[in-house]
DNA sequence: CGATTGCTTGACCCCCATCAATCCTCGTGG
DNA sequence: CCACGAGGATTGATGGGGGTCAAGCAATCG
């Protein structure tokens, strides 16, 4: 098990604040754990008696609607840790982890990061930041829900993929979603979004090959989230 | 002008984790003023100084979709809060505000809210709490804007108008929204939103009489909201 | 008391949800 | 190594929800 201390990790979240005893302390009380590509990290309802800091491997944040459908709310990159919000208010779990490739998690008990919110005043600053910028994108796809077609709003997903996870050496999308993922991020239908997948690519603006997904035309595409 | 240490609306918000001091320099300081319905109390990309606390009156905050149409994020009470966004990350407003009645609103500086995020803990995480609660709430949004039909978010908001701003002596709601404003919040056009509220109308699940709404039947729009 | 704004209703049509059938892909076991 | 089954991907057909345009009506205001 690595500790937390020299884990690359550590750089990329609110965790960046803490000072080195801090992160030593974590790193003595953490558990670590590999989870493979579909299995549940934590539901909706469950009592969640820590924070996950993910080191490896990428999962979705969703919720059941009532009607039955699952909603995608992000997508969770290496580097980000899910579970504050539970931590905060103190409620259960309002969401659910899935892993979408391999995943390795670290596990952090409710306990540690309460003290170090109470100590350390930068943390709390940072994980406020946090807060505020997930607000502020939370907003702004509340607006892009409400308002724009299927069409604009997997334009914008694709673009949105691409400035999170980027290529891999092909220029393949470094991410591999299932077609009926695309569908409950965008809030669709599984046959819409695979039909204006293949309206992108006979339009030249992405190539398919099963889930490997290249975008050659993003002005297009920016265009198309537009509306034009 | 009042003193914000004998302010009841202090009660309702973070600042009530604030100490007597504390108060009294921000008493000192912030500046009150009257906003009349229809004002704009800060748009999309203005530089916030500060945030604003609500005395009296509802206001809405909204943001343009790329389309040109107004998006309704939320309704914000006597009590409330705006702008800890765009204190917290230091960045100009992502969201506007709009006086849905006439509203009493004091402005505080942000160097004197900023100084008492880095001294009082208490007070950083209520913010933080609130923020959590934001969060959640906006994450239930997104799974409502993409996965239920406008007369099922249209129930939905009823029943939150109820909860959130009650009834006055006549059983009317407390809150009186333009069609437009209406259709804005759950994001369809004036024309559809007109359509089912007179369609509830029809089924006795509701009263109309110019902007005066009454809830007749709430079970009836809960299963409405529900998808039946 | 006009005039401007907001409300209401009708007509039309397109986007998209749904159902159904077929094809493809990949892992498993013989 | 191949057959086969199961789940995912794809395409077609169809109907309804809801966006849009247009016209008439009520209400609010200078």
């Amino acid at each position: 098990m690595a500790k937390c201390e020299q884990c690359i990790v550590k750089q990329l979240n609110s965790l960046k604040t803490l000072t080195k005893s801090e992160l030593l302390r974590i790193s003595a009380c953490k558990t670590s754990q590999f989870v493979k590509k579909g299995d549940v990290i934590f539901d909706e309802g469950e009592h969640l008696n820590g924070v996950f800091c993910i080191s490896s491997g990428i999962c979705k944040v969703s919720k059941m609607s009532s009607n039955g459908r699952e909603q995608i709310i992000h997508l969770v990159n290496k580097g980000s840790i899910l579970g504050e919000r539970s931590l905060v208010n103190d409620e259960v779990a309002n969401l659910k982890a899935t892993a979408i490739s391999d995943m390795e998690v670290c596990f952090i008990p409710r306990e540690e990061i309460i003290s170090d919110l109470k100590k350390n005043p930068d943390f709390t600053m940072s994980l406020l930041k946090d807060m505020a910028s997930s607000l502020k994108n939370a907003d702004n796809t509340i607006v892009d829900m409400a308002q724009k077609t299927v069409k604009q709003r997997l334009a914008e997903m694709l673009l949105n993929l691409e400035a999170s996870f980027g290529y891999n050496s092909d220029h393949v999308l470094d991410i591999h979603l299932s077609r009926e993922d695309i569908a409950n991020i965008i809030g669709t239908a599984t046959e819409s979004a695979i039909r204006l997948l293949s309206e992108f690519k006979k339009d030249n603006v992405i190539t398919l090959k099963g889930k490997n997904i290249s975008i050659i035309d993003i002005p297009k595409l920016k265009k198309i989230a537009q509306g034009f």
